[in-house]
DNA sequence: TGTATTTTTTTTGTCGACACAAATTTTCAC
DNA sequence: GTGAAAATTTGTGTCGACAAAAAAAATACA
C-alpha cells in the first residue's frame, strides 16, 4: 500500500532488519496509516517488507512494549486503540512531563543543547509559517524531545517521548479531519520557553511550561468536544 | 546453575513460553543472580530452558524495552549495568513518582483498592519482623505499585514498576553485603500513607510519600557512601 | 620475541517449515 | 430452515538450520 514500505526487497544490512520493520510500522501507527485497532497480519506484512517472519516478530515485541500494538495471545496482534475514556490520565501525565523537562532543562543543559533546541525551534516555526499541521506536529515532538534530552534524565525522557507519540496520534486525528488554523501563539510561547532554560530561571520554565501543556490539552479537549457534535448531529 | 531454572523440560502451554522466559530472566537480573555486565547467551540459555532461541530473543527484546539488558548489535546481549554515576536521575524519578502515585491514589481509589494495599502491608510488615531483607524487598515494591495501580494512572504505574524494580536491584546490591537490621520506621510511614489515602487527604499523602521517599534514597546514600570507604580503605 | 595477517571458532540475525490454537465454513441432524 | 457438531482454513508460536559478523586462535613475518 504505502510506498516507502514496498522499497528495495533485499539490499539491506544485516542486523537492520528488526530496527527497519520497527521504523516502518512506527511511523505508518503515528500517521495512523494503520488505524487503532486494525490487526496486523506477521505473513502479509513479511511479504510486503519482503522478509522473514522473525525479525517481524521482533519488532512487534518491541512496539507491544512500548504500547502502540496490543498482542492477543495466540491471536493477531492489533494497532494499540485510542482510549478516550481515559484522556484525562494522559493529560495529566503529559503536563507533569512538560513541566519536569523543562524545569531540568533551565537546571542542567549545556551549551551544544540550545543549539539543537534553537534548531528544532527553527523547524517548528518553518513548519507552522506554512500552515503544515503534519510537520508541526512532527518538529514540535523533535522540539520537546531535544528539550528533554537537556534535561538529562532518562527516565522522564523516555516516558516523555512516548506520551508525545500517543499525542502525535491524537493530534493526527484531529487535523487530518479538520484543517485548523496554525496557532502562531506557540511558537512565542516555544521561544519564551527557550529563553527561560537559558537564563536557568527554573521557576518561569516550570510556568511555561505548564501554559504550554494546558494550550495544548485545551486545544485537544476544543477537537473532540467539536468533533463530539458532530457525531451527535448526524 | 540456578535451580528454579533448570525445570521441567518440554511439558508448557504454547504461548507460554517467551512469558515464562522473560520471568526466569528478569527475577535473575533482579536477584542480582546474573550479575550486570553478565553476558547472556542465547544458546546456552535455550539449552537450559529446553526451548529455541526464538522465544529467548523475544523475552530479550522485551527486557531491553525496559532497560534490564542491553543489545550490543551482532554482538551478545549483557545485563544492563547500574550506573552509579547518574544515581541522582533515578532518586529524582522514583521521588517523583512516589508522590504522584500516592497523591492520585488519596484521589482515584476506590474501596477493594484498600483490601488489597492493605493485604500488601501485612506482607510487608512480616518480612520487616522477621528480617528477611529480600522479603522487605519484594513486599515494598507490591505495596506501592498495589498504590499505583488505585492511583489509576498507567503512564504513571509503569515507570513507577520500572523505577522500583532498577531500585530492587540497588537495595539486593547491599541488603546481601551488609545484612543491615530492617528500619521498623518504614511499617510506621506505610501505615500513615495508607491512612492519608483512606481520608483522601491527598496533601497529607503527597508529604508522607514525599518523606518516604527522602527516607529511602537516604538510606541508599549511606550504603553507598558506606561501600565506598570500604573500597578506599582496601 | 613481538606484531600483522590469515584462519578458525563462536554467536548472532534471518530464514523456511511445521505444529497447534482459534476462527470460519461446511456438514449434518432434527 | 435452524442449530450443533465436524471439518477446513487462517495465522500464530516454536523449531532447527544456515549465513554473516565479530572475536579468538593460529600462522607468517620482521
Amino acid at each position: 500500500m504505502s510506498e516507502s514500505a514496498t522499497r528495495k526487497p533485499a539490499e539491506r544490512k544485516r542486523g537492520s532488519g528488526v530496527q527497519f520493520v520497527y521504523n516502518v510500522l512506527r511511523d505508518e501507527i503515528l500517521d495512523l496509516a494503520l488505524a487503532p485497532g486494525t490487526p496486523i497480519d506477521e505473513i502479509q506484512l513479511a511479504q510486503r517488507l519482503s522478509m522473514s517472519r522473525t525479525p517481524i516478530r521482533e519488532a512487534l515485541v518491541r512496539l507491544a512494549g512500548e504500547g502502540l500494538v496490543t498482542t492477543l495471545p495466540n491471536r493477531s496482534t492489533v494497532v494499540a486503540n485510542i482510549d478516550f475514556l481515559n484522556l484525562h490520565t494522559f493529560f495529566d501525565a503529559i503536563t507533569l512531563m512538560y513541566r519536569v523537562t523543562t524545569r531540568l532543562a533551565a537546571l542542567n543543559h549545556q551549551a551544544d543543547d540550545l543549539v539543537t533546541i534553537r534548531a528544532r525551534q527553527a523547524e517548528f516555526a518553518k513548519a507552522v509559517d506554512e500552515q503544515d499541521a503534519l510537520g508541526m506536529i512532527a518538529t514540535n515532538r523533535e522540539f520537546h524531545a531535544a528539550i528533554a534530552v537537556a534535561g538529562r534524565n532518562p527516565y522522564y525522557e523516555s516516558l516523555f517521548l512516548r506520551l508525545l507519540d500517543e499525542g502525535r496520534r491524537l493530534l493526527r486525528l484531529y487535523y487530518s479531519s479538520f484543517n485548523d488554523q496554525l496557532p502562531q501563539r506557540y511558537v512565542v510561547e516555544h521561544e519564551d520557553m527557550i529563553a527561560a532554560i537559558e537564563a536557568r530561571d527554573v521557576e518561569k520554565a516550570d510556568a511555561l511550561a505548564n501554559e504550554h501543556a494546558d494550550q495544548i490539552v485545551e486545544q485537544i479537549r476544543n477537537m473532540i468536544a467539536r468533533d463530539h457534535r458532530q457525531k451527535i448531529a448526524l
